[in-house]
RNA sequence: GCUGCCAUCGUCUAGCGGUUUAGGACAUCGCCCUCUCAAGGCGGAGAUCACGGGUUCAAAUCCCGUUGGCAGCGCCA
């Protein structure tokens, strides 16, 4: 039994994007591997980008990649529960502890404008200093602070951060990595709006959700030694820190819509398996000693630890995902595929597209292009002449294999033929139809791809498609004779 | 600009001082299988381990510097 608790927290300002998810994923997995608990809180203390709509769509995600969080919204712990700041802020908790450190002297109110502290920062800036707060209003006194008051300005509160010395973070990833104090400037904790910020919510209220292990990207990681200084001021026990590094584009920037697709949503609309991207996007910035690529999510569960997560940023290989989730499609029965394929066509609304299929016919169609399939959404394309009532030539596909000088004459002699025989064939199981090809074929002396080929676009119009005698199995003796009678009218009917 | 982080095939990575002519995976190329397309099997090419200095009998592996990339520097998170 352990008492590890990982937390993701979000800010719901938008789609769950794919660094997100690996942070969900890691601190999951990591939970998972320990026996922890893992714990989903939002961080909506901005409130001008902060919508409900974000929220639902990070908890769809959530639940779609199957990321099940032991605590958070709709799970509530009572004993920490609510999990989402704002409503944690209307309870006063933030401004409690913000409180204790403005009696403490560890915190002071501020009234300068965002204007003169970006003019100071301006000036910093220009003095080749760092951009700092200059504390001026750390010194204030109350007459002071009345006068700002009644001049109308709102104050924040800043948290006053020491002037020398260096601060040393030891992490779980990285190691140990110093911040020169000196450099680190007063920063705001609680806004004019009474709000928390960042820094400090994610402080309090990983102290108060008892989190132990703080796993996030490294883009953070400058914000940790501001984070550790308010543990301390508040005599806190801190948690231990591990600093992931950066999913990138493929340009070395960071990624962005630019690089295609960066919300989860949109590769389950393209029929991504989440197993497929939770697998990816393990293979990122972690590995097994073995240099494993494919896991199941037990497998990941129990092979996960910090201990072997990278330190050098990576590239997201939208090709490399494809490949793994044709994989994992193809590791799966037909018959879940199946069952995959319905959830994606509910999901992305495209139920109509196989309103008049055959679902028997459809399984088994799944069954003869399972290892075709890369996404969900190739399967319509896949399997649709199986359903079609008039046969969509190929223009290609005709005139290389009906009606070229090659082969027009033999095409049109093994349709004929075939139409005939093959109506009186009793046995239409592939082996036997593929008995009956090479019969075919031997017979009259041709090739078996002059019988095969014909036959083939006949029947489904196209060059490319399952093996053909299975084709012929599962559409059927009538709908075959049916189709190269067709297509003996189009192309070669002799008027 | 300042600070921090990072640096092995195109990409993801293994490697944690000698077992390495640097291993695996994706992609790529060729061959095999084969009724097409896939899948699969086999094989090839692909990395002077960013560069320059050390330390050591011995360095991709340890140290320093340089360069490059990225990140952070908000009353955003």
């Amino acid at each position: 039994m352990s008492n590890i608790r990982v937390r993701f927290a979000p800010s719901p300002t938008g789609d769950l994007h794919i660094g997100g998810v690996r942070t969900a994923l890691f601190n999951w997995l990591f939970a998972r591997n320990k026996g922890g608990e893992f714990i989903l809180r939002i961080e909506d203390t901005d409130e001008a980008r902060s919508t409900e709509e974000s929220v639902k769509v990070i908890l769809d995600a959530m639940k779609w990649l199957e990321l099940k969080w032991g605590e958070g919204p709709g799970n509530e712990c009572l004993k920490y529960a609510p999990y989402y700041q704002m409503k944690r802020k209307e309870q006063g908790i933030y401004q409690k502890y913000a409180d204790e450190l403005v009696i403490k002297r560890l915190a002071y109110h501020c009234y300068c404008t965002p204007e003169e502290v970006d003019e100071m920062r301006k000036e910093a800036q220009a003095n080749k200093l760092p951009p700092k707060y200059d504390g001026r209003c750390s010194h204030l006194t109350s007459e002071q602070k009345k006068q700002k008051e009644t001049d109308g300005r709102k104050a924040v509160i800043r948290f006053k951060m020491p002037d020398l010395g260096i601060t040393v973070l030891n992490d779980l990833i990285r190691r140990r990595v110093e911040f020169d104090n000196s450099l680190l400037d007063d920063f705001v904790i609680m806004k004019a709006s009474g709000v928390p910020t960042y820094n400090f919510a994610c402080v309090v209220d990983d102290y108060l959700m008892e989190i132990t292990h703080v796993l996030r990207g490294d883009d953070h990681i400058s914000n940790t030694p501001r984070q550790m200084h308010i543990y301390n001021a508040l005599g806190w026990k801190m948690p231990e820190f591990a600093h992931m590094a950066m999913i990138l584009g493929h340009d070395g920037a960071r990624l962005s819509k630019r690089h295609g697709h960066t919300s989860v949503l949109e590769y389950r609309k393209e029929g991504y398996l989440q197993e497929a991207l939770i697998n990816y996007l393990a293979l990122l910035g972690w590995s097994t000693e073995d240099s494993q690529q494919i896991f199941t999510i037990e497998e990941l569960e129990q092979k996960f630890s910090i201990e072997r997560c990278g330190t050098s940023p990576s590239i997201f290989d939208p090709v490399k995902l494809l490949w793994l989730n044709g994989e994992k499609i193809r590791s799966k029965a037909p018959e879940q595929v199946y069952e995959l394929f319905i959830d994606w066509l509910k999901y992305t609304n495209n139920e109509k597209l196989i309103e008049n299929w055959d679902i028997d016919l459809l399984k088994k169609a799944i069954v003869l292009e399972h290892d075709k399939i890369k996404l969900l959404k190739d399967i319509p394309s896949l399997v649709d002449f199986f359903f079609a009532k008039d046969i969509e030539y190929k223009e290609e596909a005709v005139q290389k294999t009906l009606l070229s000088e090659k082969s027009k004459d033999s095409a049109k002699f093994v349709l004929t033929e075939s139409v005939v025989r093959l109506a009186n064939q009793q046995d239409f199981s592939s082996a036997a139809l593929e008995q009956y090809a090479r019969a075919l074929a031997a017979e009259k002396n041709i090739k078996t791809g002059q019988v095969f080929h014909p036959i083939r676009v006949a029947i489904s119009g196209r060059t490319q498609g399952p093996s053909l005698f299975h084709m012929m199995e599962v559409m059927g003796k009538n709908e075959v004779v049916r189709r190269i009678n067709v297509t003996i009218n189009k192309f070669f009917k002799t008027v």
